[in-house]
DNA sequence: GCATATTAGTTACTTTTGTAACTAACAAGA
DNA sequence: TCTTGTTAGTTACAAAAGTAACTAATATGC
């Protein structure tokens, strides 16, 4: 008998209920304000903070498939928050980067993101917020050098 | 210049990495094993522990939507490992129980969780691992008391 | 140079989830 | 009893994500 298990503390478990709550509770900022999905956010990030990137390389960095780049980019760009340039040298690479208005998006979430990271941080100590952040990303695979191209 | 906001440091996007980090590691046990999705686990689980309930008793204490428990229920009746008994005095609710397959592949995974657990604090400290869980549930919303019946 | 392989990205198809409308059963007041 | 309302659960439709096959461009070996 099992009966000692419960899945109220099964971290998996936890780690689900504790992402979906903040993930939903911050989704205001990109999706009620401007339309976007949470994978188009994420490319706008990567565009604002690391400027002209192309595809590829945006999903390197994010840990995002292809597919779900090529359908966020395109989003993005006919909400006009990018533009494409194609590479002379090699016109498979199409480098994209931010508009105007895709850099105020990018300046204004972040900002949130920001405040919305602070806020809960102010719930826990400094201690216990650098505890959870040391987890995280052990359990999330970085700090052990995991670098597949995940789907 | 919001230069300074990293993505990779947002607890949102941290606490997401790392649930989806571990809870691709676990679903081969109901998954790739059971040909379950983690809806039907969750589902099993309420009912191996808790013995008899209907599919409303489910979604409250699970918090997943009636819809999904419905779809799931369905798809674990069809794998024969739950039976629905109507409840004579009220035809609206279905007491579900599960089979004795049902219940062994609960004690199955239940073991298997319990397992995947230990082994992911093994990587901490008792200390952190307490720490860790206390802001996943802070963070979850449970301990400051939110039961809505999110969908 | 030309067949073959590789790479960037898109499109098509399938599965899963979200949302809303629906059915059936019961409750309760006029 | 006969509306009206509520509750449990299902079904239908739409949005999103996963998977694989595809196109177009370039690189490579012969």
């Amino acid at each position: 008998m099992k009966q000692d298990f419960e899945l109220q503390n099964f971290l998996p478990y936890m780690l689900n209920q504790a992402a979906e709550a903040s993930g939903l509770a911050f989704q205001k900022h990109y999706k009620d304000r401007y339309g976007m999905l949470r994978t188009e956010w994420r490319v706008l990030f990567h565009l604002g903070r690391y400027g002209g990137l192309t595809a590829k390389e945006i999903g390197s960095r994010a840990r995002v498939h292809k597919t779900k780049i090529s359908r966020a980019v395109a989003a993005l760009e006919a909400k006009r928050f990018l533009t494409r340039t194609e590479q002379p040298n090699d016109r498979r690479h199409e480098t994209l980067s931010l508009t105007p208005a895709g850099h105020s998006a990018f300046e204004e979430i972040c900002s949130a993101a920001q405040r919305f990271d602070d806020r809960i941080a102010t719930r826990f100590t400094a201690h216990e917020v650098a505890v959870l952040r040391k987890c995280l990303a052990q359990i999330a695979g970085r700090g052990s050098a995991r670098e597949d191209s995940s789907i």
